[in-house]
RNA sequence: GUCGGGAUAACAAAGUGGCCAUGUGGGGGACUGCAGAUCCUCAUACGGGGGUUCAAAUCCCCCUCCCGACCCCA
């Protein structure tokens, strides 16, 4: 079955057709970097890096771009505050990215351009803009994009131009010849940061920096253009028209677009203030719960955030970690002959389908699930046999290829088993005397130091914590 | 106002014409010194109203409610 992805500029489910055989190309709107990023940035990050890992997984060859907006009023107004320059503050919080993507377990993006390291980018495509009969230079020094001459304004938005006018909400600008016209270039009020350009000591406005890096690091054209779908107007409906405007042609053939992650009902955002940081919660929660709880839905349905909805997410992925520690577990004393090769087979061709139909990562991990519980069966049962185990591993490790939701294989545990095979013998001995007081310190002790042991009718296993 | 996306059992969340979703939580049972894990089993669904169909959670129409976009935003 091939891959297919729901595409937000035609609103269907398409056949992903990539611009060139066996290569993706996939960029994605990053973040304004003038505070921590919250759980809302998370779950895009997570979304992306899921389907670029997919991507990968099937064999393509991925270029995966973000990018950070180091120069905008934001971070202007809030160094302002901090007494730092603004590139120092933002440089300062793409530092803190960077960590904050470890604890969310990314692969990380194949190129990270900043705006502010991109001006000679930016520049020239505003004058190309301009060139082409686009873009128009204003008395104040700045310059704008002129909507009047596209003919099919609000693509990705399936919006009239008029209906946008009439909304009431945009601000009128004695520089602007009409209203929904937007800054290609920002000229700068004195003192603020600038760069020299044609048009005067400036700054570039905001769409116009995700159209000339994409343009400058991926090509004019690329196949999927990605964000969260807070975006899709202006943001990404205006990436189009500049982009169009130099090279006539699609900027990307797949819009892609995360939905949005809420607190009680309402918008995660910085500005209501009602925010879940990424470190806070990774301070309490492993980079595998977290991507679990994110991948628990579909990446454009909205979602919930709060801790009871983190603590239920994660009690459910302790079943597959339970699962594949007993598996590790099992494989070393096995005792039946079954390989399970039809329930693991059927685990595999489930996931693909999955994840081929939109990157439906929940109903992926369903096949997880299905496949554990066969597995618990059959280990319960103990008919599974070695090779069984290590299969089932084995195919459960090629997923979390892409999902990223179990635990690294520990190499250390040939060492440490001779110890606890020991303490399990002791311990066996110390419970056939009824000394039960002695025998559940050793159990405890050893909890204490991540060794879980289970006394099962089968004899005591034991897994890592 | 215009344009999107939603409403599934206690909770979370897939599915999209007929067959068991899944996970958490709850009830019962197995195992058991206890604990935990695991297995078996049970219960509770498709916002409301019409229609199409042998058959609708799924298709069509209407209604209600929620979220998002239109200033900044992942």
């Amino acid at each position: 079955m091939a891959l297919t992805i729901h595409n937000n500029l035609t609103g269907k489910k398409e056949k992903f057709v990539p611009l060139e055989e066996g290569r993706v190309s996939i960029y994605v709107c990053g973040v304004t970097v003038y505070d921590d990023i919250h759980m809302g940035h998370a779950r895009s990050m997570v979304v992306f890096d899921t389907i670029a890992r997919y991507f990968r997984h099937i064999g393509y060859e991925v270029n995966h771009v973000t990018n950070f907006t180091d120069v905008d009023d934001k971070i202007i107004d809030r160094a302002a505050q901090t007494g730092e320059a603004p590139l120092e503050l933002s440089a300062r919080y793409i530092e803190e990215y960077f960590k904050d993507s470890e604890s969310l377990g990314l692969v990380g993006a194949d190129a990270y351009p900043k705006a502010s390291e991109s001006m000679g980018d930016i520049i020239s495509m505003v004058s190309d803009i301009i060139d082409a009969g686009f873009g128009y230079a204003a008395e104040d020094g700045s310059v704008y994009f002129s909507v009047d001459r596209v003919e099919d304004y609000g693509r990705l938005t399936n919006q009239r131009l008029e209906d946008l006018e009439s909304s009431g909400r945009i601000a009128q600008d004695p520089h602007k010849r009409n209203p929904m016209d937007f800054a290609l270039w920002k000229a700068a009020k004195p003192g603020e940061i600038s760069w020299d350009s044609p048009w005067g000591k400036g700054r570039p406005g905001w769409h116009i920096e995700c159209s000339a890096m994409i343009r400058a690091v991926m090509g004019d054209r690329i196949d999927i253009h990605g964000g969260g779908n807070d975006l899709i107007f202006p943001h990404h409906e205006n990436e189009i028209l500049q982009t169009e405007a130099v090279t006539g042609e699609p900027l990307a053939n797949y819009w892609v677009h995360n939905g949005m992650l809420q607190v009680k009902g309402e918008k995660m955002s910085k500005s209501v203030g009602n925010f879940f940081r990424v470190r806070d919660v990774a301070a309490r929660y492993r980079k595998e719960e977290i991507r679990f709880y994110f991948l628990n839905a579909h990446y454009s349905s909205p979602m919930v955030y709060s801790e009871e909805a983190m603590e239920e997410s994660s009690a459910g992925l302790r079943r597959l970690w339970n699962n594949h520690g007993d598996l590790v577990a099992y494989a070393r004393k096995p005792s039946g002959d079954y390989d399970a090769a039809e329930e693991i087979a059927a685990m595999r061709a489930a996931f693909r389908k999955q994840m081929d139909d939109d990157f439906n990562t929940r109903g992926a991990i369903e096949a997880l699930f299905n496949l554990a519980r066969a597995t618990n069966r059959l280990m319960s049962e103990g008919r599974l046999s070695q090779k069984g185990a290590l299969d089932a591993l084995g195919a459960m490790a090629e997923c979390n290829e892409v999902l990223g939701i179990l635990p690294e294989a520990g190499g250390d545990e040939g060492d440490i088993g001779p110890l606890v095979d020991l303490l399990i013998e002791i311990r066996g001995e110390l419970r056939g005397m009824k000394a039960y007081a002695l025998a559940d310190r050793i159990r405890d002790g050893l909890a204490d130091l991540g060794i879980v042991l289970e006394d099962t009718s089968d004899g005591v296993k034991w897994k890592k914590g």
